[in-house]
DNA sequence: CAATAGGTGGGGGAAAGTGGGGAATTTTGC
DNA sequence: GCAAAATTCCCCACTTTCCCCCACCTATTG
């Protein structure tokens, strides 16, 4: 299970580092594509297969919302490949959709990576931890206990 | 069951010494997280992983709520490892998540361990021990009878 | 009071992250 | 079609962080 926040920089040639922890559990084969809230989302080939279905039964349904979601993960989905010293390369699109620049937080959220400009993971930080108690009162009426 | 108040020191370069009587219940894996009321949780894995399958079912709604609840739980969270000392090495966004600093308390919890900052921690008995009646009443109220 | 167990601290080797030179490949422009 | 430019990626070097190991200190126990 991917998990934890790690702080690294984009390099003056665009290259990112994967933290090892994460890069033990993503394996060589995996996608990169634009993620809800602004940020970047990396899926392991497995958790993305299981998304690719997913979106296959949607698209059964042929509405318009749900085409244009389609369009939106799959659009800028992009397969990764690390380098040797174990980095990837952003294209461009996907470094501007997310408005990363140099500094950017890796977040594991269970079966994705997050990769988020510094700044704006700092101010949804800074926006939503004062609220946490009341997501996690409404996170148990939907039925987690902590 | 985890019970029982420890001070210790976080050292300098960051390591926390888990209590022992804590040690023979967590085992060799778990998970310390971000808790509510600004403290962190450390949860052993079969607690951890009854949360995980809970998390993993709401993931699938997508809904905000539960994105960012997840974001918050697990976005921080990293698997325990302790050394052959039986410390653990706390990453800084927890740290600071927390406000720890050197002095903290460990306290167990029933099925976890919560640490918290000195200060703090002692700040919050000194407020609520005197209204500790007021609480068991209102606990009460709401149905929970000791 | 010795002996043991638990907690604290630091040295040092190994691993991870960062940055840049430069070769190989692809793209671009004439 | 070919040279120039840009891109990609390998390699190496440096720095920082992590984690093993050992040593000491303190409290508890026989």
């Amino acid at each position: 299970m991917l998990a934890g926040e790690y702080s690294h920089n984009i390099d003056p040639k665009g290259r990112l580092t994967i933290p090892s922890k994460f890069r033990k559990v993503l394996g060589t084969e995996f996608m990169v594509t634009k993620g809800l809230d602004k940020c970047l989302s990396i899926y392991p080939e497995s958790e993305w297969k299981r998304m690719e279905e997913k979106l296959r039964e949607m698209s059964l349904t042929t509405n318009q919302v749900a085409r244009k979601f389609i369009r939106f993960m799959l659009g800028s989905a992009v397969e990764g490949g690390l380098d040797k010293q174990g980095r990837i390369l952003l294209p461009q699109p996907l470094k501007a959709y997310a408005g990363l620049d140099k500094e950017v937080v890796l977040v594991g959220v269970m079966d994705r990576i997050e990769v988020w400009d510094k700044d704006k993971w700092e101010q949804n930080q800074a926006h939503d931890e004062p609220n946490i108690e009341l997501l996690a009162s409404e996170m148990e009426e939907m039925g987690l206990s902590i």
